[in-house]
DNA sequence: TTAGGGTTAG
């Protein structure tokens, strides 16, 4: 059996043609669709008003002088203009005209028709609109369509709205709508609620299927408890299921980052057994969580083997192993699959740009990383938040704040929102220059706009205030710190720091430091252990020591000093 | 022809 990364394609056949094409098909554009069905009862002035609306860019300003006689209220007309219609959007923007000329209000029938018609073209917004607008109250088919349109178009909040309040009226859904509300939680990560769900089909007693058990799956790999999912998918096989395709890659990607490879074998070889052929998706997740594990080497194989035998990578797959190359700094690499792409005709997106963007930042090629920017922008891919942040950090990485700066500030002009990511890279920028009090406004500034800071947040300003021997100002932003639930991370709160704070009278930072370290099983330095049992020992804190000391043994450290020494025995 | 996959700090 395969055990070795490289060797998971050696059961790939060659792909058949539909592999080979690009599965994403392009979005049906419902602005565009203008099916001429016949009408109902077809009358020319049905047409005629279809036609106007869809052709005149401003119709509501000429719609009544262009049918003079009309009766707009006519509701069997109104009827047959909404049925022949076919574009729901403007079916609601003559509904707005209608509401602001006559102040109509559709009757049942047409809301009917026009909520179903949204729903139908997963209208979502606009289907959510129109509730709210005619309080028009669908049927029970209605709503579950409803809420089956709300999930698809991500909006799984508002779907759960309404999906519980189904519930609470003691409605049992059809399980095709339970199985597209928990696939929506899956795919936002709430797995509390498929969680809750789950437990509510069981009590209600309905039958579930490979779609829901597709989902539990799914939900055990989001919480990390992939030999959880991995127990049920195998349950599902034997009882002569075939799980989903999605549950397959999910199995696939996280044993991967679990380091179990002879199970990724097993499932490859399950897969084909299966009739579940393993393809691009399957591989570009191999080749994503390789790269996540620092395997970039045996990813960059894997796809070289996958083009070798006839498969065709798509734009993700190939910003999937750019990315992968540019963050172990092989550039060379990452560009020759940047040029590579293009020449096949894969144009280059806007996440492929922002990962070679990073990649140039990475090696501290600031010139072409400017250069490339300079690109994105002629082609309007430079006004987004990641594309902001990736440039505000690589430049502050580099000793550009001030031009960091300047696109920090550019961002609100052009009405990106900046993100905590934003901030903290620009808090590290400006202190890495010494500029403490433009990092401590930022600090301000981020929580004033209702942002959750981080330990990075808090980490380069604590780092620098500490340097320059102002212990009060690092105390009052460490209380803060804690106040807000900020955990100490060890990447941007520096443990020596922590450590000389505590020294310095101030054990606060050190069991704080410590009770984060305890609780998520860190393994920091052996060193940091024993200068903050050392310092505990000294402020008679011995019950702290105990903690920090049994962590230590848990770990494996061996104590370098003399347990008596401390007194902690 | 179900959809599913990719980008930013420390």
């Amino acid at each position: 059996m395969a055990r070795t990364p490289s060797s998971f394609t050696q059961l790939l056949r060659r792909p058949s043609s539909k592999i080979l094409q690009n599965p994403k098909q392009p979005i049906r554009n419902i602005a565009h669709d203008n099916n001429e069905d016949k009408p109902l009862h077809s009358t020319d002035i049905v047409n005629q008003i279809c036609a106007t609306i869809r052709s005149k860019p401003r119709w509501e300003n000429t719609l009544l002088s262009d049918f003079p006689n009309l009766s707009f209220l006519d509701s069997t007309l109104l009827n047959q203009v909404f049925t022949h219609q076919k574009n729901v959007l403007f079916s609601i923007r003559l509904l707005h005209w209608l509401r602001s000329q006559f102040g109509y209000s559709p009757d049942q029938s047409t809301c009917c028709l026009i909520f179903n018609s949204l729903v139908e073209h997963k209208a979502a917004n606009a289907a959510k609109g129109f509730l709210e607008l005619t309080k028009f109250v669908p049927d029970q088919a209605g709503i579950e369509s409803y809420v089956r349109c709300l999930c698809e178009s991500g909006m799984v909040e508002d779907a759960l709205q309404v999906f519980d309040e189904m519930s609470k009226r003691g409605v049992c859904p059809l399980l095709e709508t339970w199985n597209c509300v928990l696939q929506g939680c899956v795919k936002d990560g709430c797995t509390d609620v498929v969680w809750r769900l789950y437990g509510e089909m069981m009590e209600l007693g309905v039958d579930v299927d490979v779609h829901t058990v597709g989902c539990l799956i799914q939900a055990f790999c989001l919480e990390k408890n992939v030999s959880k999912g991995y127990e049920l998918f195998r349950q599902m096989l034997d009882d002569g299921f075939v799980p989903n395709k999605v549950c397959f890659d999910k199995l696939v990607f996280e044993f991967i980052l679990d380091r179990k490879y002879s199970r990724v074998s097993a499932l490859l070889h399950i897969m084909i057994a299966k009739g579940v052929n393993p393809d691009i998706y399957t591989y570009q997740q191999v080749i994503h969580a390789l790269c996540l594990r620092r395997m970039q080497r045996e990813g960059l194989r894997i796809f070289n083997d996958l083009k070798d035998r006839g498969y065709a990578p798509d734009r993700i797959m190939y910003t999937t192993m750019i990315h992968g190359l540019c963050k172990i700094k092989w550039l060379g690499e990452a560009r020759k699959l940047w040029f590579e792409m293009i020449q096949k005709g894969i144009k280059p997106n806007i996440y492929t740009y922002n990962t070679l963007l990073y990649g140039y930042f990475k090696i501290g090629d600031v010139e072409n990383a400017l250069n490339l920017y300079k690109e994105m922008q002629d082609k309007g891919y430079s006004e987004t938040l990641v594309a902001y942040n990736t440039m505000i950090s690589g430049l502050c990485s580099h000793g550009r704040t001030t031009l960091a700066y300047q696109l920090f500030n550019q961002m609100s002009r052009n009405n990106v929102s900046k993100d905590v990511v934003t901030y903290n890279s620009m808090i590290r920028g400006f202190c890495n220059d010494g500029k403490l009090t433009e990092g401590l406004n930022l600090l301000r500034e981020l929580v004033d706009h209702g942002l959750q800071p981080s330990s990075a947040s808090y980490g380069p300003l604590i780092e620098k205030l500490y340097e320059m021997k102002r212990i009060d100002e690092v105390k009052t932003l460490w209380n803060e710190m804690q106040e807000k639930g900020v955990e100490p991370a060890s990447v941007c709160i520096n443990d020596d720091v922590v450590i000389g704070l505590s020294n310095e009278g101030y054990v606060t930072a050190g069991i704080y430091w410590l009770a984060y370290t305890v609780k998520n099983r860190f393994i920091p330095r052996q060193e940091t252990f024993e200068n903050l049992i050392g310092v505990l020992s000294q402020k008679d804190m011995l019950d702290v020591g105990q903690i920090a000391l049994g962590h230590m043994f848990k770990i494996g450290y061996i104590p370098s000093f003399r347990l008596d020494a401390v007194s902690l025995t």
